[in-house]
DNA sequence: CGACAACTTGACGGGCGTCAACCGGAGTGG
DNA sequence: CCACTCCGGTTGACGCCCGTCAAGTTGTCG
């Protein structure tokens, strides 16, 4: 138990190092967090729209998905998070939920009360201003997709999210282009490109039938970095990724 | 000229205070600020793609947009923004814009230099918390935006935008639904929604032919809230306007 | 009155949605 | 060890929503 808060907390600084630097105050202020492990099964609500939110999670194994919902019942993918992202900062300093967050795969949470969260990012602003950036980069990536879904068509727009998703594993240290697993199914993929499950598998099987990316069950394997990226229209500049 | 900048520091401070609650310490920090006045006329850049950023541009007067292009040179408005909105929050702390924004009419901006609001976020916590929460809320309305542009039709898409924009300009305190102006052409509609032109002009007299609303040249009615707020697909809780 | 931007309208076509099957693998239980 | 179920992937036929193209019309500003 010990040992998984202490994972938790080395997950969580490293990760955050991504967008900031730290002394060792910041870093002795961020161990100084309480938190609470939890293991989810798949397709497990982190939060719902509409619910209070009081505590912040950190996705420490696995994969999550960001999405918003329709009258009509379409739901909406908005995101994808993979192990290190911290999944409620879009709450950090709002009391409801306007959006919900679905984990895809099995996963471990580590909870934060968002308080002691809020109250060390005045205390130490190299963290305030960490996690401020972290939710200026994910509104980047927000709209980004806004420019996905309504101005590319089926064939860039799976190819950026594909290229977004790589992209993102490679910089959280997980896998690269050669070979990487896949964490969603179709529908999930048509839900985050706005399209139904029916086309986007045609897409797909075109993509592959171009040599742009071979795919075997999960496994994809993107030959051609490169192409893809010019294929999706992708610049990861939009990233903000530290040189 | 002087005049000009305390009339600036009262639209921001009115402006910011619907985001949290200041003391007279805070209101001071933030009359502070040094700002700079600038009248621009339309079509004028706030910021543009990959331009390093380093002044925050309050909107004084006027309306704004922010968008993004695609490869094949197509444009997507991201957001709308009005009076008393600081463009450029989303950049604040980060080096290259990865975006742009346009001023849609003839405009008055007032530039800050974001060392010195960075600065008093720090020094005053509930500047900090404000500036956050607006980041925050746009970034609510950038997921509302993928879902619109995703899985919406049409005409719930149309809708919904103009009950965004509607709801915004009467929590702004500018007009009502009741007769109001739309400061954008069908072209900016059809960057907005992901449509072309020719495609918004059939699907706006189609809802005035329906009466969910009236337009001449760009006086717009809207007789029924509650019924285009169904046809829109709107909730305004992803706002976050503060009871 | 000419120039230009914005709006309007009709004809046509295609990209993608819809509907409806079928297939294949993984889990489950008898 | 084999049926059964379920979920996800695959495929084809068909059609509609919306894009494309192209030609007006209107309004405004010089």
């Amino acid at each position: 138990m010990l040992g998984q808060n202490a994972s938790a907390l080395d997950l969580l600084i490293d990760n955050l190092e991504r967008f900031g630097t730290f002394n060792a105050e910041d870093k002795d202020g961020l161990a100084a967090l309480s938190l609470q492990v939890e293991r989810v099964p798949r397709g497990f609500d982190v939060v719902h729209e509409g619910d209070p939110v009081n505590r912040c999670c950190l996705l420490m194994g696995g994969f999550a998905a960001r999405y918003k919902e329709a009258a009509s019942g379409a739901r909406q993918i908005v995101s994808f998070h993979l192990r290190g992202d911290l999944l409620d900062v879009e709450h950090l300093l709002l009391d409801f939920a306007d959006h919900s967050v679905q984990v895809m795969s099995e996963a471990t949470l580590a909870w934060i009360p968002k308080a002691e969260l809020i109250r060390l990012a005045w205390e130490r602003p190299a963290v305030g201003k960490a996690l401020w950036r972290m939710c200026l980069i994910d509104a980047s990536i927000f709209r980004e997709w806004v420019l996905n879904v309504g101005r590319r068509n089926a064939r860039t727009r799976i190819a950026h999210m594909l290229c977004e998703f790589v992209a993102r594993c490679e910089a959280a240290g997980l896998g690269t282009a050669q070979g990487f697993e896949l964490p969603m199914t179709q529908q999930q993929i048509a839900d985050a490109t706005g399209m139904t499950t029916v086309h986007v598998n045609r897409t797909l099987r075109a993509l592959d039938k171009d040599h742009a990316l071979s795919r075997s069950g999960n496994q994809f394997r993107i030959h051609d970095w490169g192409r893809l990226c010019s294929i999706g229209d992708f610049d990861p500049a939009y990233l903000h990724e530290a040189a």
